[in-house]
DNA sequence: GCCGTTTAGTTATAAACTCCAACTATCTAT
DNA sequence: ATAGATAGTTGGAGTTTATAACTAAACGGC
């Protein structure tokens, strides 16, 4: 063991002692990835109580607003809007099947795909939770004006929407 | 089975019709949690291939960086400054000292409590990581202009910040 | 000083999420 | 008809994340 490489490169501080203090001022505050994991944080857990009630969880909620939408969505059209992986699909309509909010429907021109549907309960509850999630956001985000709200989502959908950036 | 509550409440698609498009426009494109994950996804791949070479993950970058603004930070420090929990906190020590990038020091006052400081290693490191993922975040953020980026980060730190709203 | 309570750190465990590879069924094209 | 592509499914490995229980040390009242 080295010494020269091994040993606490400090300068002010004595070997004995911590630093408790709050942290703010950092190079970190400044890093997005950073901030985005802080607000999305504060914004799940928010959301989390909001749907305690009906036990959703995030990407259930994002699946029923999307069936919503798009009433006969296939599991690989929702993949891709969602961003997330086919297995993961699967599991997510089983949940949702199995609670009666939705269900597969084997579409007649290609047999392997399948067009999921909302049932009246899921649409029954899908327009509930859309309200909670709309009152989540707010409470997450009372430190922002209406107007701050609104710029922030588009700053975010400038990021990730392959509209403006082909990544 | 009561075909009632069963049954796909559409109205304007036929069964056998998948719909395979594009989405947007949806109630989901104005929720905040979705807007920060997605945004969060694209900032946090640019930010993983930067790291790649230094295999570097978030969490060891956060803690570096905090460690370095506050050397001899305690453990519990750490976990109230990154928002994680302690458990998470003895991991993301013990893999910073196996790589010899930081060090426990016990603290003397409080034989309970170890004093967290980097390594001249560690020093070197973050001084280039920080560089790594100032352009990291750039080129995740390409979208924006410089003035947008930091709006973005002020309104990013309202939302979590405590000092604007007691949570 | 002694004893109950609190705090810092650690350990262990389990639950959840993510990713990857392989497999079936079906479709498309030549 | 056969090869290759696509939709969905299954299974498993590797990571995270959360929870509870445990040890060691400090604090506070008496």
């Amino acid at each position: 063991m080295q010494p020269s490489d091994n040993e606490p490169a400090i300068r002010q501080a004595a070997l004995e002692d911590t630093d408790t203090g709050p942290v703010d001022g950092l190079v970190l505050e400044e890093r997005l990835g950073y901030a985005l994991r802080r607000a999305q944080l504060k914004v799940f857990k928010h959301f989390d109580e909001a749907m305690r009630e009906h036990d959703i969880r995030p990407a259930q909620f994002s699946s029923l607003v999307v069936i919503e939408g798009y009433p006969g969505v296939t599991q690989s059209s929702l993949a891709q809007t969602l961003a997330i992986d086919p297995p993961r699909v699967v599991n997510l309509v089983n949940s949702l099947e199995e609670r009666g909010l939705a269900m597969r429907v084997r579409c007649k021109r290609d047999r392997r795909s399948h067009g999921i549907f909302l049932t009246k309960q899921g649409e029954a509850l899908v327009d509930r939770l859309k309200e909670l999630s709309r009152q989540s956001d707010l409470a997450a985000t009372q430190a922002l004006s209406e107007i701050e709200r609104r710029q922030l989502l588009i700053l975010l959908r400038k990021i990730y929407s392959p509209a403006d950036n082909v990544d």
